[in-house]
DNA sequence: GTGTGTGAAGCGATTCACAGCA
DNA sequence: TGCTGTGAATCGCTTCACACAC
């Protein structure tokens, strides 16, 4: 029960695996870099390599979109941009909020990696009165007084919590009481929400520890690998090193 | 994996599957919650409650690493907190660097979450000579001139990234040839490391992008839903704008 | 009775390898 | 000839269901 699952098996209707979802925002960065220095086509292989995947995986997850590509030469960027920003619903205008105006708040309002893929940051709303009125990234903060307010005069869907643990949860059920229904957890909390409401959760501390783990292992292995792969050698081969990231292997939607 | 091979084959001298190590941090939060409260011992089944997954998952998570519990009884919480904690490589001190002290680094370096953990913040590293001496959370930014003598004075084998885009893959191979093998990157850009070297990545546009997409399909079950199940709390929730092509419309973009 | 530990079944994602088309 | 698109094989994780220990 790891994904959204609505009551329905309508999942079925469309069908694009979770891990291919996943990914498309990473082959769209990469397409979109490409559109930007006006390369027209690009093979399975090129793009793979840009998005730090295989080029199975990548031909297999387009195969989920159609047949988008021309055998014996590649895809056509700009085909494939549109196709994947509507595929993400980016074609249209995502109204967001964020709570919590911290430093993460703060920097989440700056950050510009929103604005360019249809997110509008709507409203920022804190609970300290003393922010209220401050412009963070050039927008008001509002106080959390308002919050229900804000959500429906936007149409807001999709929320951001960047409280502090305490309060998160607490949050989390006005914005859902108030008609959100997608909300990304920067607090390291659980957040338990209702059916047909969304979480993914993005924790720190968490992405660290995994790190640590493997770094722990690489110390322990150390003896034994310096004899074990001749390949070895101090020398750094350079690989586009897949696999980088989460996605997939935390729960990204937890029920009620 | 573009060389076929991501990790070298001794992961399977220990053997713990990686969704499970990704998990091992949820269950050392909620066991130290536990503990702050001086519950003793603890189900599976409460426990994965607390923790967001299901129990099942959460029992064969910890056969992995051992028989720590006791049947008909429970889990002893003291007991588990630590075997986790060891298990992370917890009960050891990682120093930290982060490098790029904008907003988000800031908040990074002022992220509770990591000193509670066995993560010390090193130092704090940025390319802005205004920034030098300045101090964030109490730490003094320092040059990235000295970046290669910090990681080696302070044997760093974790650093963070949150410079923007551009600059990533410059720190990171900084980082890298100074002796760094654990990288998490916040930048929006996949980072190419030599082999050996681990590397995770949080993108929020991405995370948001996901959001999207399920939120979108939820708009389009809607009018099946409608009728199927009365339990909805608020009315439907809509965005203003754009209707997005009911699918299969080919719009402006398209190959020649 | 109660709740853990685990083989076995189920399922989704990845990878392989090649047919098919430009 | 070159590269996409995809069935089939494979791999790894999740879930089931129950034996076993307390």
């Amino acid at each position: 029960m790891a994904t959204g699952r609505t009551h329905r098996p309508a999942t079925r209707s469309r069908g694009i695996p979770e891990a291919t979802v996943a990914r498309l925002p990473l082959y769209l960065r990469a397409l979109t870099a490409l559109s930007e220095r006006s390369v027209p086509t690009v093979s399975s292989e090129e793009l793979a390599a840009a998005a730090g995947v295989n080029s199975a995986k990548l031909r297999k997850d387009f195969s989920y979109l159609g047949s988008y590509g021309t055998r014996g030469v590649g895809y056509d960027v700009e085909y494939l941009v549109y196709q994947i920003s509507r595929e993400l619903g980016l074609t249209q205008d995502w109204p967001v909020v964020i709570v919590g105006i911290g430093n993460l708040g703060a920097a989440l309002a700056n950050y510009g990696g929103f604005a360019s893929r249809g997110f509008r940051v709507a409203a920022l709303i804190d609970a300290d009165p003393a922010m209220a009125g401050k412009p963070v990234a050039g927008i008001p903060v509002q106080h959390t007084d308002e919050l229900e307010r804000i959500i429906e005069d936007n149409g807001v869907s999709i929320g951001v919590i960047a409280t502090p643990a305490g309060a998160a949860q607490q949050v989390c059920d006005r914005l859902v009481a108030a008609g959100v229904t997608s909300i990304l957890n920067f607090a390291p909390t659980v957040l338990t929400v209702p059916d047909g409401v969304d979480v993914r959760k993005v924790d720190l501390s968490i992405e660290l520890q995994i790190l640590a783990f493997h770094e722990q292992r690489k110390a322990g292995e150390e003896s034994a690998a310096a004899a074990a792969d001749g390949a070895a050698a101090p020398a750094a081969r350079r690989t586009p090193s897949t696999d980088q990231g989460p996605d997939g292997d935390v729960p990204a939607v937890m029920p009620a």
